[in-house]
DNA sequence: CATTTTATTGTAAGTTTCTTTCACTAAAAT
DNA sequence: ATTTTAGTGAAAGAAACTTACAATAAAATG
């Protein structure tokens, strides 16, 4: 966790003096690590070897630690998760919360993910001769904003949002053919069962799920979303749907550079058929 | 622009022994932030005030500002815009630009949002009496991801990603109802033109596009997500569209807390019913 | 080419900042 | 009431950083 997290939860154990430089440190962190310890232990009204203790109660090696941590956990743009949403949050708060869960789960995604798969899953969705793109639920929206993404690439690209047509297209799947299936869970039954039959049918399984998960088992690749974070099963499905939409604009982009050079005037007459619908800016 | 950049930058600028400094710093920056004037001095087979003289070139106060500013840069996801993805990246290079406009545009929106706004559109929506929501083209998934948000909320909720069907339900509408509309440019006409017979039918528009857009005229209510960022034209589909997500978070999150602690038994068990479709974990 | 000037570097001393020691006080336990 | 424990600050000590200055090297000038 966050220095400047630690700081707050550590607030109620903390002894008197101690406290006092918690508060003064929460009051203005920028102000604090731009301090020497003379004078954040003057603004707290308490002794040098005060503010020093605090600092190694904080699990700093001593005050320069501290500031260093401190000066690093307040990064613009640095989410510093602050718990759940409750009831009881401002707007201010709870929009702090949503924001700061989206970034950390976006940056957990960008530290995991494993390039040579992405290579993988680029080559196989560049030579599809067929993308099928699946998703229920939440997942569904995030499955139709992807064929919007992969329809422009050249390959037949259908979306099934439904779980019928999903298990009749997978029948009808043929080797060649790719299906790029969203699923935060990976347990959907439904979904497990029709890429399972797309599988028989000897299409290409592409799963955007959780590891170690019974869809994540059939797939031939698997990019791994699981979210090991505590505490955020209350965000899970908020962020994953913008992880699974960042994994989308990856996976689109790297088939879009495969594509080379001459594609590029594809792409400009799909943007261009467009302009007919927009009115003009002023 | 980063500390550590800059340092990179003034590579050859600078004289002999402060570049020593500068290339045992980019060596290890971990450690060089880690370490006393003394080791990194020695490290670099120089003398302290050469390593001083050194940070002072890099527009640093001292060593410890050096530190600072070094620890700061180097906080694991902290974006450095590093230009439009180009036909000659690496997977590695284009994944990292695209997580950093990610990152961006999501900061972005978070320092210009405004809550009072935001206040009052939870409320417009809270009180609806049925909710409507629209998008085209990628907004269309947006618009549909909006409606697996705000159905669970109590409000009869319907999406419509269909031209004809927005200008039927726009003609119908009625005083209470509210209009949630999705578009990045705030200028496809059919959209515009769906939007103003909804507003003549009564019902209140929120508009989840560019503030000063024909669009944006016909809003009641207006959540500016207008991207000013120069070198985006590649990312403002992607980002936007995340960026329309997390904002999507924000106000289904503050019209479900307006409904209080008795309405989180009814979110239970939506969720519940779920259950069944679910394998069990191993 | 010699000489002056300027820029670069390190030594040593000085200053600030931080840490440790230890004595004192207040609170808790016996 | 007494002992123990935890908490605190003064003062000394140690470490880290900065400054002043001298020495050297490089560049510019005559």
């Amino acid at each position: 966790m966050k220095l400047i997290n630690r700081i707050e939860q550590a607030l109620t154990t903390l002894s008197k003096s101690e406290k006092k430089v918690a508060e003064q440190v929460l009051l203005d962190p920028q102000k604090a690590y731009q301090s020497s310890i003379a004078t954040l232990a003057k603004a707290s009204s308490v002794s040098e070897p005060t503010v020093n203790r605090f600092c190694r109660t904080m699990q700093c090696k001593g005050f320069p630690d501290f500031k260093l941590q401190l000066a690093q956990s307040l990064v613009a743009g640095t989410p510093y998760f602050t718990g759940s949403v409750g009831l009881e949050d401002s707007t201010e708060e709870f929009t702090n919360k949503l924001f700061d869960a989206t970034l950390m789960s976006i940056n957990d995604t960008r530290k995991t993910i494993d390039l040579n798969l992405i290579n993988r899953v680029v080559d196989t969705l560049a030579q599809a001769k067929k993308i099928l793109i699946y998703g229920l639920g939440s997942s569904g929206a995030v499955a139709i904003d992807a064929e919007n993404r992969f329809f422009r690439l050249g390959t037949p690209t259908i979306v099934y949002d439904d779980v019928l047509k999903q298990r009749m297209a997978a029948a009808a799947a043929q080797t060649g053919d790719v299906l790029l299936i969203y699923s935060y869970t990976g347990r959907t039954i439904p979904i497990i069962e029709a890429a399972q039959m797309a599988r028989d049918s000897g299409a290409t399984i592409i799963g955007i799920t959780c590891n170690q998960s019974p869809l994540a088992n059939i797939c031939h690749l698997v990019i791994n979303v699981s979210n090991d974070r505590e505490d955020t099963d209350i965000y899970t499905p908020m962020t994953s749907r913008i992880v699974h939409l960042t994994i989308t604009d990856i996976l689109a982009t790297g088939v879009m550079l495969k594509r080379g050079p001459a594609f590029q005037q594809h792409l400009k007459r799909i943007k261009e058929s467009l302009k007919q619908t927009r009115m003009p800016k002023a």
